[in-house]
DNA sequence: AATGGGACCTGCGCGC
DNA sequence: TGCGCGCAGGTCCCAT
């Protein structure tokens, strides 16, 4: 899914949803998504605990427990949560104190839940660069004017900014303007102001249309997001650019498929 | 130090 | 219809 506004769409119906519930039962169907401690340690210290509260950061979702645990949920590619019934795909569901269920979707089953005492001090989270809400243009100039990678590159790296993922990357820099291949060190501060505007602008969208459903991802009730519909390059590959007209390109960086406006984006 | 490619998985749509 | 291939919202690991 799921990149920063699909993530904080799923931690607002968290809190909606299982806040102060208790877990009253853990069912494991495929054990490989449980990546830490063990299933049996796992489910001991989940079940009976209740949900004191919900925390984003990146793309990860992490439920604080009574016991101070914290359940740790990264959704990476295809996963997505889902609360009521029971569902059969599911690959973790838990059992709540009000008899509904949250169920762990991940099709691909690349997504990882952990339970631990701690989370800050996790790798993955350790290393990552701030929140894009919480620089300044400043701070970001400093940040990608150093870096030789391509500036649509730079922004998927997690550990210089967080948050991004390969569709809000595409649609920042088509707002901004900004030719995905330009290394990142050849943006002059204005430029870079601009597009940090823009990712600001495009996350907090993202997260008022709750999220885009390009394929998998769905909200806590199981539906789709509505930013799918708004995005003006992501997927967009041959159809006519909403600015100029002409055709939406599509190239490969570092792998990823990378669409823009090869007369708009300069 | 930083970059690119492959790996991890499954399922879908496309072309032949 | 059926099959193989490429591709998919993320991140890690490894070789260079």
């Amino acid at each position: 899914m799921p990149e920063l506004p699909e993530v904080e769409t799923v931690r607002r119906g968290l809190e909606k949803s299982i806040l102060n519930k208790k877990i009253t039962e853990v069912i494991i169907k495929r054990k490989n998504v449980v990546k830490e401690p063990g299933v049996g340690q796992f489910k001991k210290g989940l079940i009976g605990k209740k949900v004191k509260g919900i925390i984003r950061r990146a793309k990860l979702i992490i439920i604080k427990l009574e016991n101070n645990k914290y359940l740790i949920i990264h959704l990476r590619i295809a996963g997505w949560l889902e609360y009521g019934k029971q569902m059969e795909k599911a690959r973790v569901v838990f059992k709540l104190s009000n008899e509904k269920y949250l169920n762990y979707m991940d099709q691909r089953l690349l997504g990882e839940l952990r339970l631990r005492n701690s989370y800050e001090d996790l790798n993955f989270i350790k290393t990552l660069g701030p929140e894009p809400f919480d620089i300044n243009s400043k701070q970001f100039q400093e940040i990608i004017t150093k870096r030789k990678t391509n500036i649509k590159t730079l922004l998927l790296n997690q550990k210089v900014i967080a948050g991004i993922g390969n569709i809000y990357a595409q649609e920042a820099l088509f707002l901004s303007g900004i030719d995905p291949q330009r290394p990142a060190y050849s943006l002059s501060n204005k430029e870079a102001g601009s597009l940090l505007k823009k990712i600001i602008l495009v996350l907090k969208e993202g997260i008022k249309y709750g999220g885009s459903s390009v394929d998998t991802y769905r909200n806590i009730e199981g539906s789709k997001g509505g930013m799918e519909k708004r995005l003006k390059v992501y997927g967009r590959e041959n159809e006519p650019c909403f600015s100029c007209g002409k055709a939406i390109a599509k190239i490969a960086l570092a792998g990823r498929g990378t669409c823009f406006c090869a007369y708009c984006q300069k």
